[in-house]
RNA sequence: GGUCCGGUGGCCGAGUGGUCAGGCACAGGUCUGCAAAACCUGCUACGGCGGUUCAAUUCCGCCCCGGACCUCCA
């Protein structure tokens, strides 16, 4: 497969040929969640996003680290611990262990590092004095401000000039800056505040500096890809790429921001007042099934797209994956003799990803290997599929499947067993990365398997009366039987080998 | 108000200066004891008005509509 892979790079706006700064190692960042609270919807999509291309940029280079931090300390963080009197450790804990689970749910495999802000306070200190030390930035009644007039290129990420920012701002300006757009690295903490000693007195540090500092200290002062919500360009990302870019004297921060649009529901920005605020934990309580088809559903729209979540939708992302399953069910191994036309299959579904991540279309030619499957193992024709996507691949049992399976899997997809999966149990996936094999879960809450075995052996008891009532000729018995299941939820499914049955 | 991004068939959603996206739904058909599944066929869209061009959904301008950001925000 080329590495020939283009990304939209918000720094130029436009989409850029990426060349990783070495070669050998691909340096990859995104700004992780602030843990206050279950993750929500809009929470999910840069970290399904990320973990797509952490993905695919492992199958193009040989090394990938992929830097996700979580940020343990801030205002939010003690708001909610005065609030509620829990401790702000065990808030932080128990979110970020919430998190992962939420996040393995969706298959996201977990980044290589994620650093905390409140194990980072040290690297802070050492920029925010480099940053004194270089003139970029000054301390002044116990707080230390990042000199916005003292770097000419502010404002390019977002692109922006300060005037206009300005222009537009509606907070009051801190007496204690020079300059208005000035904005705090590092500020005194109260009493009841978290804070650490620091040259300028106890307190805390501002919310971009932990940015710099982790990914500095994770990837070197200059790396290859920076990442987030497109909520963050400004202020986040603008502040961050300043502090990093003065501390350092780069011409650089990363070579390639990219940035994931947002995400509404039925149609609203979601917020808590509309009502329409939903967590990952929502979804993933509609079932088993839930997990996967989000992250299908995410994989749906272009990342770079606002995205309007609906459960019709959801619904729907469930009903590929169903078809998706089943032709996986059906498949057998391919004959040998076809590595060739199998790679090339897969490489031909995922070359859209190549062009800035285009997972939809990448979707449609998984559909369409999966016609060409299907054809191969239950009849029909190809030729009209093969005619409009221009090939002349053998339809042959398996070969298409093989493929499949190989390109869905860098999209975090159908790692379950299918049988399982239309049996209603989403197995655990797996995944090797840098020889570790890493574990996703796809569902929260795993249901008895006592229970499941036991009701599967009903079913199947009852499937086989219906064979041994339709080898009679007994269609009457054998419908009734059928009808009884379907009202269970079960459908059947007639074919060559026997009756298949699954969880609708 | 400033900056930016979008408006594609009933719905979702890619893409392109000139024969095709794709999915869902819907309607026919093949297969099947009947179903289901699978496959085939149909459904021929690009917000409006101008402009450039032999040719525009695709490029340019204006307008309308929606959304994001403007120091809490993925």
């Amino acid at each position: 497969m080329t590495t020939d892979l283009l990304l939209h790079n918000s720094l130029t706006r436009a989409k850029d040929r990426f060349a990783p700064i070495d070669p050998g190692h691909v340096r990859l960042y995104v700004c992780g969640p602030t843990v206050y609270d279950l993750a929500h919807l809009g929470n999910a999509r840069p970290v399904v996003v990320f973990d797509l291309l952490a993905r695919l940029l492992r199958r193009l280079f040989p090394r990938v680290t992929y830097v996700r931090n979580i940020t343990d300390v801030e205002d939010k963080i003690t708001a909610r611990s005065l609030e509620t009197g829990e401790p702000i450790a065990a808030i932080t804990a128990r979110t970020t262990a919430d998190f992962h689970r939420d996040m393995a749910a969706l298959g996201a495999l977990p980044p290589d590092e994620e650093p905390r802000a409140t194990d980072s306070i040290a690297p802070m200190i050492q920029l925010i004095e480099r940053l004194i030390a270089n003139g970029h930035a000054y301390a002044a009644e116990g707080h230390v401000l990042f000199s916005v007039p003292s770097f000419p290129d502010y404002g390019q990420l977002s692109g922006r000039s300060t005037e206009e920012m300005l222009a537009g701002a509606r907070i009051e300006v801190a007496p204690y800056k020079r300059d208005p757009g000035d904005f705090v690295l590092w500020k005194p903490s109260t009493p009841e505040q978290p804070g650490w000693d620091s040259p300028w007195g106890r307190g805390r540090p501002g919310w971009h500096i932990e940015c710099s500092a982790m990914s500095w200290r994770a990837l070197g002062e200059v790396f290859d890809i920076h990442g987030g919500g497109h909520d963050l360009i400004f202020p986040h990302h603008e502040n961050e790429l300043a502090q990093s870019r003065c501390a350092f004297g780069t011409p650089r921060m990363a070579n390639i921001w990219l940035h994931n649009g947002m995400l509404r529901v039925d149609g609203e920005k979601m917020s808590k007042s509309l009502g329409n605020f939903l967590t990952v934990r929502d979804i993933l309580a509609r079932g088993a099934w839930a997990g996967e088809a989000f992250r299908l559903l995410l994989l749906r729209t272009h990342y770079r797209a606002d995205l309007d979540f609906t459960f019709a939708g959801l619904e729907e992302a469930k009903a590929e994956l169903d078809d998706h399953y089943a032709m996986l069910a059906r498949a057998v191994e391919p004959a040998d003799g076809h590595e060739t036309v199998l790679a090339e299959m897969a490489d031909w579904a995922l070359a859209p990803l190549l062009d800035d991540l285009n997972t939809p279309l990448a979707l449609a030619r998984l559909r369409d290997l999966r016609t060409i499957e299907n054809v191969a193992s239950v009849g029909g024709s190809a030729t009209a599929v093969l005619h409009r996507i221009g090939k002349s691949w053998p339809v042959v049992a398996g070969l298409a499947a093989a493929a499949f399976r190989e390109a869905a899997g860098v999209l975090g997809l159908c790692r379950s067993e299918p049988r399982e999966w239309l049996r209603g149990r989403p197995s655990a996936g797996s995944a090797t990365v840098d020889g570790q094999t890493l574990t996703t879960t796809w569902h929260l809450d795993t249901a008895s398997p006592a229970a499941f075995a036991s009701e599967d052996a009903e079913i199947d008891r009852a499937v086989d009366q219906r064979l041994a009532a339709r080898k009679a000729r007994n269609f009457a018995e054998a419908d009734r039987i059928r009808d009884e299941l379907k009202a269970k939820g079960i459908v059947l499914e007639d074919g060559p080998q026997g009756t298949s049955w699954r969880r609708a």
